[in-house]
DNA sequence: CATTAAAAGACTGAAAAGGTCTTGTTTATA
DNA sequence: TATAAACAAGACCTTTTCAGTCTTTTAATG
């Protein structure tokens, strides 16, 4: 209910493992895959969705692969767990209307969670990748 | 991966029911279930872990029902949510290690969602049933 | 002793998460 | 220009979790 998923974290695996390089470089998922013990084709997935998300960039063709996007500084977490699993904010939706119809508006019982959702997701955006990496 | 379990909910609606009544009384579960609409035999179930956890306790019997166990005042919504989906922090611990044996601390990723899913607690241990009910 | 309600736990169906497979397309280079 | 390495896209499958049901038992009361 509350964890992060494989997706977010092998999506942040793989993210570091950029940071971490010596030089700046354009690097195939096969050897991000092999380092980080993360299957490949799931490994393929995530990336895909990180470049529609504009974190990464991709280089097709023979010594093709991925670098990253913008600066590891600007990457944060929030963005990567919104990238993969969606917003944060979907879930703090209520379902007591689908029985009693009367409001629209937020119930007191979600109002609540949203306000700690929305601490977390501060916290999360305060946090880069790059910051991450070097911890 | 980060919404409110039904079955959180339903215990919340079960308690706040509790709390908005004139009086204190023993109230059936068959009660709350229609004025609620929420499914008698899922409701039970929700119950006994809420009984098990010391939030309510029951009566059994003709009349029987449930009764809060504490005052609202005193039942958190952190109380709610670790008692039927378990501790928080149960998902910051990390995956890494299945592949790479080093170390046994927690990784930086994950310590970084840590400090936000104790955010996240500190908010909802803030909020009692009781102010839930009255909003 | 019939009725009503909780206690306990096995069981089931649906949905989501995690992961694989297949069939492309692109492109450097031998 | 054929080939191999790599991304692109999406169908597909498997496992786990969630949500909910069912059955049997225990207890209190009129």
């Amino acid at each position: 209910m509350l964890r992060l998923s494989r997706g977010v974290e092998y999506a942040m695996r793989g993210l570091i493992y950029f940071v971490s390089q010596p030089e700046e470089r354009v690097i195939p998922l096969s050897e991000i895959s092999e380092s980080e013990c993360i299957p490949k084709s799931f490994l393929v997935k995530i990336f895909q969705v990180l470049l529609k998300r504009g974190i990464v960039k991709s280089v097709r063709g023979l010594d093709g692969g991925f670098i990253l996007a913008k600066s590891p500084r600007n990457i944060n977490l929030l963005d990567i767990i919104e990238g993969i699993d969606g917003p944060l904010s979907a879930f703090y939706d209520c379902h007591r209307d689908s029985c009693k119809k009367e409001d629209n508006e937020i119930c007191p019982i979600h109002n609540a969670y949203k306000e700690g959702i929305d601490k977390l997701s501060d916290v999360l955006r305060n946090h880069s990748i790059e910051e991450i990496a070097r911890t």
